[in-house]
DNA sequence: CGTAAATATTTACACTCATCTATGTCTTAA
DNA sequence: TTAAGACATAGATGAGTGTAAATATTTACG
């Protein structure tokens, strides 16, 4: 049984890198989050999926982008997906992924924001 | 002779990730910043120095924050130092931190950002 | 049912990384 | 010159990670 909050729900919880000292509890919840993304392979996967028409695309969209195999680019997508940076979401044989756009900002005014 | 660009340089490159797909280049510019700060105590440092008065902070100032040895600190200080997120300099005995928030900026914007 | 297609899981391995201890370098002061 | 303090480097080690190959699971369709 796992009750831990997904490091996407631990991002919101604090102001700018440059307004005041990140506590060590608030660092070791969002470093996981910045993990997920600090890898090539996942940056694009992210960047294909938020990009996508309808800001989803399934994994017949995404294998072909890659001289990866199958199951390496599955298992990124599950990183991302345990990060909470991407949504999942099974359609027939399909399954799709969808960019958790709030997330990406919460990140983005985490590191850039300047005020409160 | 290491005449590469620092991966603060290439952060500028590109519009946001909901924008258009990062190129495979692109994504393994990027992806060494992120992996900078995708650590618990190089994201703490970030925010001491960010947040620091004077934008800047010396080693000494940020040794006593954690319960590690002062190689180990210095390490990761080189860390965001090589990719670009801190600036150094020495005056006396003591070196000092600065905080890039231009690179902050731009990795903000590329992570979060929405328009072109 | 049986088969094929789409995606995930498992296992294994080479490689990277965070940390420590020990040591080196540089600067200031006595 | 010697000593002490601030910071960096070197080497070692245990833990974590990206990848592939093989296998499993799930769904659709004869």
């Amino acid at each position: 049984m796992n009750l831990e909050l997904t490091p996407v729900q631990a991002v919101a919880c604090c102001s700018p890198l440059s307004r005041e000292p990140l506590s060590a509890s608030e660092a070791e919840g969002i470093a996981p989050l910045l993990k997920a993304l600090a890898d090539p392979v996942r940056l694009r996967l992210m960047s294909l999926v938020a990009s996508h028409e309808g800001g989803e695309a399934c994994v017949c969209d995404l294998n072909g982008a890659f001289d990866l195999s199958q199951p390496t680019i599955s298992h990124h997508l599950k990183v991302l997906h345990a990060a909470g940076l991407l949504e999942r979401e099974k359609r027939g044989v399909w399954v799709y992924y969808r960019a958790r756009t709030d997330a990406l900002a919460n990140l983005a005014a985490l590191i850039g924001g300047h005020s409160k």
